[in-house]
Formats: C-alpha cells, structure tokens, sequence
RNA sequence: GCCGCGUUGGUCAAGGGGUUAAGACGCCUCCCUUUCACGGAGGAAUCACGGGUUCGAAUCCCGUACGUGGUACCA
C-alpha cells in the first residue's frame, strides 16, 4: 500500500497542542506504512493571515522532529504547497462543476446576506443557512435567466460559487476511527467554494489539493466532521470517487474546563504552545513547552498517548517505537482533558532514560540563561549523571546542579539556626584545617575524616550532616554532601565552610 | 434551535456479554535515605442515568442527561 498523508496548517496563530497532534498522527501513519508526509499551507484567507506564523510552523515541526517529505521549504513533484500560489488552479474545477450543475453562481451581496438570516431567523432556527430552501430566493444562477446570469458575469459583479447540495439524499463515510457516519444532505447548507476573490475555500481546496497530491488518508480534528459530506460529495461530483482518501476525524483535546483555548495557558499554568508564540495583536509572548524546559521527546511522548495507546502497558515511546506501533484504528473517539502534571512526568521520565551526552547541550544553555558559566566539559557530565534523576523540566538544573558551579548566593539558615551550638561550631572549624590536610581528595577520604572527627569529638554525624550541607548548597536538596564536596574540591569546600560560620 | 460526535476512578486509559474491572499520573501510608529526589511495598478512588434484550450487561439496543464540535465569502 502506498500511503500519502497531508498536514495543512493555517498561518494564523500559534501551533498548540491539538495542531501537534494532528501532525503526529498523520506523521505516525505515513511512517508506518512506509508513506510520505506532506506539509501544504492553508494560506487562502489573507486577512487572518499573520506574518512569520508559517516560518513559526516550521520551527515547530522542525523541534518536534516531524519532518515533512515535501513541503515549501522541501519541495517536491506536487508543488507549490501553499495553496495561494495554487489560486489558478482552483476556480476551473469550480466552474466544472456549475457546467455539470453540482454548483452555482451567487451574486448576493454581504448585506442581502446578512438580510435573509435576520429575516429567516426564529428562536427555533438562531442561524439561517443559504440550503436548499433559501437558495430559491436568493439572487444566484439558479433564479435569474441564463441572460441575466451572463451580463453579471461579463460585467465582473462580484459573485461565488457554492455547492447545490441535493435534496433528500443521505451521505455517509466511513471514519478509520469512529466507523459509519451519515448525514441528511437536507441539513447541509451550500457552502461557499469559490470566494468572491477568486480564492477557494478550504471545502474546495482540501479536494482538489488531496486529489491533485494524490493523497491516500486524511486525517483531521474532528471539527470537520459536519463538513465531511460536503468533501464526499465533492469528490464524487469532480468525478474522482475512486480516489478518494480514506477519512479519520481526531478527537479534540479538552482543557479543565472544556475545549482547550489559546487563552487557557495563562488561566491554568501551563503551556498549550509547542514553542513559544507572540501574538500579534496583543503583542503577548505566550510560552511554548520548548522555553517551559520540555525535551521535545517527551512532549511528543506524551501528546502521542494522549488519545491512543497499543492496548499494552507501554507508557514511554520514543519516535522510532511509535512510528512502528502506531495504528490509527486504537485512537480514541472521545476528546482527552489534558493533564499537565502527567506531562510533567513524561518529561521527568525522558530526562532520567537520556544519557548526559544527548542532555548536555540543553543544561548548559539553561544554566548560562541564568548566568552560570560552566569551564569545566568532565565536571558537567558528572554533575548531570548525579542529579537528572531529580530534575523535572530542563530548568530545574539551576537548582540542583548551579551549586557545583557557583556558590550559593543564600544559605537556608533558619534550617540550622535551632539545633545549632557552640559545639558544632568547633567541629566544623577544625573540621577545616582537617579538611585543608587531606592530600588526596576524594569522597572515601573526606567521609571519613568527617566520621572519625565526629567519634572524636562524640557527636553524631548525622547531625552534622544537615549543617555541612547547608553550607555546600545553600539549601535542603542536592546529592549526598561528600560528593558534592569531591566534586566542587578542596579549596571551594573550604571556602564555602568558611563563609557559612560566619552567618550561623 | 437543528445536526454530528462522544461519556470506564480527579486525569489518561485497558477491557467490547461471565474479569477480584488492568496499568499510568496525581493523592495518602510505610520502607530506603539523618537533605531533596530516585527506587521499593501498600492504600483510597471508576463503568453518567433510566428502560429493554439475555440465565447473565461496563460490554448489545432504545431513550434521557451531560459534554463537545458544527451551523461564516474561518480554517
């Protein structure tokens, strides 16, 4: 089987989750089948589109790792990919279809529009369609006279075409994902095909664009589904029924309360971007996952099983195991709430399973963002093998990694202060000059100078424990204390004792 | 309003006529650890409701409720 499979992404905002998703799917199944991914741009509606949004897309794609085979920037045997630059190709299939009389002329104007549904709207019917009733009223070429009709035309008015849905007829697909779905014709309205400059709508794009990419499977939110009749019959009317692609409509992706919105991220705490966005007309720069401090593994991991699973216990996929076990048939029909803290712990789970080479260049430009300089390459990888197992998001190597680097600019007094005495005060001073004697400085031999001066001086260690760290890191986190002192040596261990007693 | 889609713990979910109804996140308890974690052992918590069909229903059918999407010269 050969498998083509189509992302059409709007430049108009920020790519979110349910737009990452969509991607993955349709990236899972074309790799899986051995197929191609094809990347064609939903550009048709020019006043919602935003400047730099598609370089935007293209970022995001490229940090998830969902490569297109063929898209604007990659080219291909079926460009151009944004549909704009396929304008001409569009209105000769629309106007087939008037010839054939599956569509037609509508010179109504914005404001006649507006009119009908005013006048044809009731409390039982909130919102008019131009259908197979009203269209008989309406100022299109199925009212006036074929001359009429022709001087409109010849004198450049204004006009679309829309599909003439059929009365009385019912048309059903069938959905990889939820099976037979059917719909009455007579509920339908006749959508708009062709705009009024000359652009075709997205119903008439997708066809022709699907047809002329020789796409074998579309996979879509399930927002489409109600627009899923006008598809079929769309295709069946251009004559191209046999190769029509196969259909799954995605579920949605629901936040707390409901659809997850662009608007939640700052209501919740927590990002719905794949990478960070700026939106243009606020001028607000809403946080993507990527600067939240996600491994691009992990979130898409986690947007993967969010909504589908293999039917065994597996939780943690890397993009190799999906690609080979991902089947669109095991994708839920119901939308998925989000979970943040489950996020959380997939990236949690990929910081722990990656090795400190693959980490390494991510934790160094986290810790020089906050203004940690790292001169040391061997003591990194050390440091990184001793605390990924407790970092959650790439930021938190500040916390439990930055003392190895640079002193703490605070110490967690009030941890010590209580249990803190004269005694203990005399340990850690000679605990210093004992400390400035070892020759050979390593963990077994400081632990144990430690100990032995603690049995001397009839303390417990343990005690001292607590207070030794404080001084090392500044806080009630980090590795086991002797090897944070190995680690950061001899002299920056002294120091940083020293400093400490003076603040007790 | 109408149409479509959906409904298994708080969340993600397996299971699709007979199960003690998996597992994961989160939460709680304990062990490990005189830090924070990791790790280990336990625990609380679920089939939306009402009718059928059936010896037997979370599972099949019909209603209802609720959620969600569509109802644009937006995608």
């Amino acid at each position: 089987m050969s498998v083509r499979v189509r992302f059409a992404p709007s430049p108009t905002g920020g790519l979110h989750l349910g737009g990452v998703r969509t991607v993955l799917y349709n990236y899972l199944f074309a790799k899986h089948h051995g197929g191609e991914f094809v990347l064609r741009i939903e550009d048709t509606d020019q006043s919602r589109f935003v400047a730099g949004a598609e370089e935007y897309i293209f970022e995001c794609l490229k940090w998830c790792g969902l490569q297109p085979d063929e898209s604007p920037l990659h080219g291909g045997d079926y460009g151009p990919y944004r549909q704009s630059e396929r304008k001409a190709m569009y209105r000769k299939y629309a106007e087939t279809l008037v010839t054939h009389g599956h569509a037609y002329y509508a010179f109504d104007t914005p404001e006649e529009l507006d009119k009908m549904r005013e006048e044809n709207r009731t409390e039982k019917n909130p919102s008019p369609q131009y259908d197979h009733g009203i269209r008989k009223k309406m100022r299109n070429s199925l009212t006036l006279s074929d001359d009429e009709v022709k001087d409109l035309l010849e004198k450049d008015t204004r006009h679309v075409i829309r599909i003439k849905m059929p009365e009385n007829e019912i048309v059903s697909l069938t959905d990889m994902i939820r099976g037979e779905v059917s719909f009455q014709t007579d509920l339908v309205d006749d959508k708009v095909l062709l705009k009024a400059d000359g652009m075709p709508t997205y119903h008439l794009a997708v066809v022709v664009d699907d047809y002329l990419m020789k796409i074998t499977h579309a996979f879509r939110g399930e927002e489409w589904l109600p627009s899923a009749p006008v598809h079929v019959l769309l295709w069946k009317y251009l004559g191209w029924e046999f190769a029509m692609p196969k259909w799954a409509h995605l579920p949605l992706i629901l936040g707390p309360n409901g659809k997850l919105s662009k608007r939640d991220g700052a209501k919740y705490g927590f990002p719905v971007f794949a990478m960070s966005w700026t939106d243009p007309k606020t001028n607000e720069l809403i946080e993507g996952f990527k600067e939240k401090g996600f491994l691009p593994e992990a979130f898409i991991n986690m947007l993967a099983v969010l909504g589908w699973n293999d039917g065994t216990e597996k939780e943690l996929y890397s993009m190799d195991e999906l690609i080979a076990s991902f089947d669109m048939k095991r994708v839920h029909s119901a939308g998925a709430k989000f979970d943040y803290e489950k996020a959380k712990w997939f990236n949690h789970e990929w910081i722990k399973r990656k090795d400190v080479q693959s980490l390494k260049y991510d934790v160094r430009a986290i810790m020089e963002l906050n203004g940690i300089t790292i001169p040391d390459d061997a003591l990194l990888e050390k440091v990184i093998e001793l605390v990924k197992d407790r970092c959650i998001l790439l930021p938190d190597f500040v916390q439990h990694a930055g003392f190895f680097f640079k002193a703490p600019t605070t110490l967690d007094v009030d941890a010590v202060k209580p249990k803190w005495n004269e005694e203990k005060k005399l340990f850690f001073e000679e605990f210093i000059s004992k400390l400035n004697g070892i020759t050979n400085w390593e963990l077994g031999v400081i632990e144990n100078e430690f100990k032995n001066l603690a049995t001397e001086k009839n303390s417990k260690p343990g005690e001292l424990q607590l207070p030794m760290r404080i001084m090392l890191v500044g806080g009630k986190f980090g590795p086991a204390v002797f090897q944070i002192a190995e680690l950061i040596g001899k002299e920056e261990t002294v120091t940083r004792v020293e400093k400490a007693l003076k603040e007790f």
